[in-house]
DNA sequence: GTATTATTAGAGTATATACTCTAGGGAGTC
DNA sequence: GACTCCCTAGAGTATATACTCTAATAATAC
């Protein structure tokens, strides 16, 4: 749990390791390009054992679903008795886009990967009902500590929703419409330039008690140059 | 089976045939699980016949993703002399969904079909920025027509990103956190309720005078009752 | 007619992928 | 030693996929 250390370690059991070691492949080549062989070539293992530890491929992402489900929800986990604060909402927005970037082979090819197992589908539906509903509810609490003009339910499900698909489709953005060469080269500070525009979303509903310290905050993940990257480049339109 | 007609022609070339049919299979089933076998076979002629045309799947994409691009470029042709009207953001939000549905087995595995040909690469960022770069003018223009509150660059800049993320995963979000089923039955109808998504970015910077009428015409938009299944919707071009 | 070119069929291939099967090693227990 | 249980190696397989090759046919030019 507190080890962040991706290398697979000698102590670690077999099962273990492939998870981690599948974990740190997919997200690195995408789980399209990534085969039960190659993670058992990874491991100096045989595909033989890799498959008496899990029955398929699938069974492997599951179970790589499943940690990342937890942690978000545990993340997640707002408390009901006390209005929030800004370094709650800093809290919220940090971890997220950890968990996103731990599990950055996940969302990137989804909907292959719930089109071919219908356990992952449901779970995946309902893990988007609960963050959905953690955000909406995000915004209730902000609301209540005076950073956020309270806003009417409908509005805030719109609102929470709209913050999801910015949060969750940053990354593509990120791969696709950024850099020039291949999607290896993404780091986690430029994933967290992300909150720079979920707080862009905010930034209308601010109370005018929080808006000068929440503009601030914000400022701290404005997008550095987009082209860092020495390769090819044609940008300025 | 299939209520649009995208039936390829006899009197077509076989050529177009195959842009055609890999286009239909591509947005019905993914193109990870269309092969160019499947694309043969589904139009009845031979492999050979198939490589005679394309050297490759990769070619095959790259003309399908160059309509697309047409597509939405000729859409989002903003006219330079004028402010925009409440008919125009209509018009471009609805043309806009309607791109995206033709082509939308391309959002689907975008960074796959990107770290495999660089020229999709290249183009799909140049596109994207051309995209942004609309979205940006089509707010000032907004304003200019008295329906947006002027902003300041850099805020339209960072709206219209929101914008383009809520575009351009809608569907994902559709197809993956809504239907039990498969992906398949998504439709035109739902798809379009994104729409209500981007409406919902614009509320805060309506000016009085036209706030009461897009909240109406976004009202249009507002989803429905999650699981419904109205089979396949004719397209009211 | 013949020559040339464009198109097509269809069998075939090299490679990859997910997964299986059998044999056996190592550790503990009796 | 023998038995059991957990784990592992590694060869092997069925299927799929992108793509090739050759030869035949249709279209066009001369």
């Amino acid at each position: 749990m507190s080890c962040k250390t991706t290398h697979t370690d000698e102590l670690m059991k077999t099962r273990d390791k492939i998870l981690l070691s599948s974990l740190e492949l997919f997200n690195e080549q995408g789980e399209r390009n990534v085969t039960t062989n190659h993670i058992a070539a990874h491991l100096a293992i045989s595909p033989g054992n890799l498959y008496y530890h899990f029955r398929n491929k699938s069974d492997i992402i599951y179970e790589i679903f499943q940690e990342y489900e937890k942690l978000v929800d545990f993340y997640l986990d707002i408390p009901e008795n006390r209005p929030l604060t800004l370094s709650d909402m800093t809290f919220y927005l940090e971890s997220v886009f950890d968990g996103l970037w731990s599990y950055r082979f996940f969302h990137r090819d989804l909907e292959y990967l719930l089109d071919r197992d219908q356990r992952l589908r449901n779970d995946y539906r309902e893990f988007t009902n609960r963050c959905l509903a953690a955000i909406s509810r995000i915004f209730e609490k902000l609301a209540d500590g005076g950073i956020l003009e309270p806003q009417s339910e409908i509005l805030r499900s719109a609102m929470s929703l709209n913050v999801w698909l910015v949060i969750t489709n940053w990354m593509a953005f990120l791969k696709t419409a950024h850099a020039a060469k291949a999607s290896a080269s993404l780091t986690l500070l430029e994933l967290k330039q992300g909150i720079y525009q979920v707080l862009t979303l905010e930034i209308p509903y601010l109370t005018q008690a929080y808006r000068e310290q929440v503009m601030e905050l914000r400022e701290q993940y404005r997008p550095t140059m987009p082209e860092q990257d020495g390769g090819c480049e044609a940008s300025a339109d």
